[in-house]
DNA sequence: TTGAAAGCGCTAACAA
DNA sequence: TTGTTAGCGCTTTCAA
């Protein structure tokens, strides 16, 4: 099917105009007429002209979109997030584009890449679980294509960054758990080298050993696909369950894998918080009405969306080479409910 | 900040070819040397080009790219249906653009309009609660824009529409409520004249005709933004808790209104199923962890989303106007839980 | 105040 | 087999 649109030139012809005068018409150049103006402007509205943009993008050398690239969109936090940035990209003038990396590195390199390619100003990212080389972002960035990393981020490529208090909401959280009188608390994290997964991990460490509670690594499991897949979480579930020395909760470190722990300890038949107290990072605001309501430590994902589209058209359209980046941290929420309900003493 | 590409042309001063040449062998023509050809791929390889996809997009005048325009995204069957959508979309080499309406008419006009206009190939919309007016669709519709309705389809427009089996699932919700011995059934749902909100109501009411059940219309209440707003739900469930003869059960129809009527009655501090039995068209998959676990219809999120865009690219390829268009409808799944479970005699 | 022409990056008809 | 040229829709010098 084809759309047939009319152009500067149609106006031109139709008015006896050139398209330079039509075009300057129709931008109110001063130099125009107001008689003129009056004759195009009136003459275009009638027949709806519109520019085609694609043709002002290939003048200006630029596209007004923005590219986000995110593992999945069917998940709490990442739709908050993108919520957070069309919000921003909306009132600013820019379409949003997206994929999704499905957690996979091959996936991702192909979608930067692709996006990459002149289709997009600048580029909103919160890389895959298995990405452990940024190269292909790197060498873009090299090149000139703006890039913010949210949530999950590279470190080693010197950009605006924006990212949740992790280390302080896996502080707090565990902080929590150890006040109402847990002690052996299990761990169920993403892909290790993932940066949310190192500053969630110290968190809790360091909350561990504030409390003079000894750091024992049999009780920390890594679910390398983010939750995505059960039976990894379900098996990270029934090793921690298998130990000698018992567990009494569980902080688990991601949106995904949180909900799906929840799915799995009911599917074991595990008592929260009697058999095992649950806290951990998810934005669903279901889970006030989880049996019992869930303990979460939830991210600010919308507010982490916006800031993070403000540093991205910032830097898009700087005159000049930006060199001083920002990392913002934005601060969670630590809202407790039942599921890390202190131990009832018999 | 400036992104400096490298060109055709500059590849062809660097071999002392012209811009013609360079542009044949790339596309491996046949008419170049293979001596030429293997010259300019590798020296395209080496500089790492791209070619520019706006200007490919200037002289095919289309873009690979297909809009998208619903309310939110923060919404489990939206998030899921867009998760269908890029899956097809990504593999058929096309780009996603999305915007959100908000439930907002005014802004889902400015959108479209937008949109429309060139930047995208072919839209996939479902409309927001406000729409009652279609023409904004119509006239780019008219003018040759590939458009598929899905979810909240606009009837008037002939093309194609792909739909839940909305009249069905509604049936059987209801069907399952008077089975497990409900007699008053109430009805939330969004804006009326949405046509998942009458497709819904008429099944709800069909199954009330064939048990014998009266209609009353005290016990259907409309949510015009969709369950966006807390306490539209609030006063909907309160105006039905104050009825004489009161509501024994609730069907609710819409992602975020069976959500949001599940906070409310949470906070209302009502009990399911004793004050009330609950089941609603959602896509949430944590409804089996609510208390109690969450009778729900769920829809074929993933799958609209795929048939959708299948069906759009599907137009948008057609060498020849389409004129034969499909309304699929795909079926829903009923998934029975504790909040639907028949009263105990006591 | 208006028009002619060049150019953004690419493809393709036409020449050579 | 390769080059020249025009053109996609628009903006913007430069001329008039």
């Amino acid at each position: 099917m084809k759309f047939e649109p009319v152009t500067i030139k149609d106006i031109g012809k139709a008015l006896g105009l050139s398209t330079s005068t039509v075009s300057r018409a129709l931008r109110g150049s001063y130099e125009i007429s107001s008689e003129t103006k009056k004759l195009v402007l009136e003459y275009a509205e009638k027949i709806n002209y519109r520019p085609n943009p694609i043709a002002l993008s290939l003048k200006e050398r630029r596209n007004h979109s923005i590219g986000i690239i995110v593992c999945e969109i069917a998940n709490n936090f990442f739709s908050q997030a993108i919520n957070g940035i069309e919000s921003i990209a909306y009132n600013r003038g820019y379409h949003v584009i997206f994929s999704q990396s499905h957690e996979s590195y091959e996936r991702e390199s192909v979608i930067v890449d692709h996006l990459a390619s002149r289709s997009v100003d600048g580029l909103l990212v919160s890389v895959s679980s298995e990405t452990k080389d940024y190269t292909h972002f790197k060498q873009l960035y090299d090149k000139g294509l703006p890039i913010v990393f949210f949530d999950r981020i590279a470190n080693e490529i010197n950009t605006h960054k924006v990212i949740a208090d992790n280390f302080k909401g896996a502080y707090d959280a565990t902080e929590h758990l150890i006040q109402n009188g847990f002690k052996r608390i299990a761990h169920i994290t993403s892909a290790p080298y993932l940066s949310i997964s190192e500053e969630r991990l110290e968190g809790y460490k360091e909350a561990l050993r504030k409390n003079n509670i000894e750091f024992d690594d049999k009780l920390v499991q890594y679910c390398h696909h983010g939750g995505m897949i059960y039976d990894e979480v379900e098996e990270a579930l029934k090793k921690i369950f298998k130990l000698k020395q018992k567990a009494d909760a569980l902080f688990t470190a991601g949106d995904r894998i949180t909900t799906t722990c929840m799915q799995a300890l009911q599917k074991l038949e595990k008592k929260i918080p009697d058999d095992i107290a649950v806290i951990g990072f998810t934005n669903t605001n279901l889970g006030e009405l989880f049996n019992p309501p869930l303990s979460v430590v939830r991210q600010p994902a919308f507010e982490i969306g916006q800031v993070a589209t403000e540093l991205l058209i910032s830097m898009i359209e700087s005159k000049r080479p930006v060199t001083e980046f920002e990392s913002k941290v934005l601060q969670t929420e630590l809202i407790i409910r039942d599921s890390t309900a202190k131990i009832k003493t018999k």
